[in-house]
DNA sequence: CGATCTGTTAGTAG
DNA sequence: ACTACTAACAGATC
């Protein structure tokens, strides 16, 4: 499930199984995830050890050697696997092969994922177009790059040039804790609407990362638990709506949820 | 079998 | 220029 918190656990994953660890030997799959060869990513990496990890909205990097960067993508289906021999999983795209016998995998089964090697996280912040982080932005900022938004509140969130890290499930969430339409239009929104909107995007995001990004172990109070067409609101005033905005499925609560 | 799914982008239309 | 919709990518699941 690789939105902001997603990443953000996957960093941690990192950061406490391959830090420091050695690199004995790497192994590659796919081309078509590649945005640097395959094989200029293994002559890179082997030999070397992971310093370092970073992260901006839903990408995350991995430091190795001096001051390269590999840049990871999740796409939708993208997850890291630490294990010890054996086989690499399904769908491995990129293994890591530690000297301590143990490995980090990425698997990518629907290969929207990306991978590729970097100079700095600023040059590619730069050139992705990528807006502040979700969990970095502060409120001024938040408002600041709303303003002049002319659509509906759900595609502005999801837009990483203007936030990064939100995408479909964790903007449905953000909303209804908000009590926002998800197609309120951005510049109908009120002042303490948007102190909300900003107030519960740190919230959700926040609460999901200290659960570890796992659907059931949100409070009751949660919308993700319940995407189902139909299902009984958290807060039993009403029924889960299902609707499509810009192409999204997206799941809401008619009578928590107004327009204005 | 067909529809749907956490992301992104190209093409298109307004 | 901006916004939003669709299709496409590929595999799993229902």
């Amino acid at each position: 499930m690789p939105e902001l918190p997603d990443v953000e656990i996957a960093k941690r994953y990192v950061d406490s199984t391959s830090l420091h660890k050695t690199i004995k030997e790497v192994e590659t799959h796919d081309r078509k995830l590649y945005k640097t060869a395959m094989k200029r990513i293994r002559e890179a990496m082997t030999g070397k050890q992971l310093n370092e990890t970073g992260r901006i909205g839903k990408h995350l990097f991995i430091r190795f050697g001096a001051s390269q960067w590999l840049a990871l993508h999740f796409g939708m289906t993208g997850e890291l696997h630490y294990f010890k021999n054996g086989k690499a999983p399904d769908h491995t795209k990129l293994n890591l092969h530690f000297k301590n016998n143990y490995n980090l995998s990425f698997t990518c089964p629907r290969t929207f994922g990306e991978i590729q090697l970097i100079e700095s996280i600023e040059d590619f912040d730069e050139k992705h177009d990528l807006g502040p982080d979700a969990l970095e932005i502060t409120k001024k900022l938040f408002k600041k790059r709303l303003e002049n938004k002319k659509g509906m509140i759900k595609p502005v969130l999801m837009d990483q040039s203007t936030i990064a890290g939100i995408g479909n499930i964790y903007s449905d969430e953000i909303l209804y804790q908000s009590k926002v339409h998800p197609k309120a239009k951005v510049k109908d929104l009120s002042d303490k609407q948007l102190d909300t909107l900003f107030k519960k995007m740190k919230e959700v995001l926040k609460t999901s990362i200290n659960r570890k990004a796992q659907p059931d172990d949100l409070p009751k109070s949660y919308l993700i638990p319940k995407r189902k067409e139909g299902a009984d609101c958290p807060d039993g005033k009403g029924q889960v709506k299902k609707i499509k905005v810009s192409g999204r499925g997206c799941y809401y609560c008619p009578e928590v949820q107004s327009l204005r």
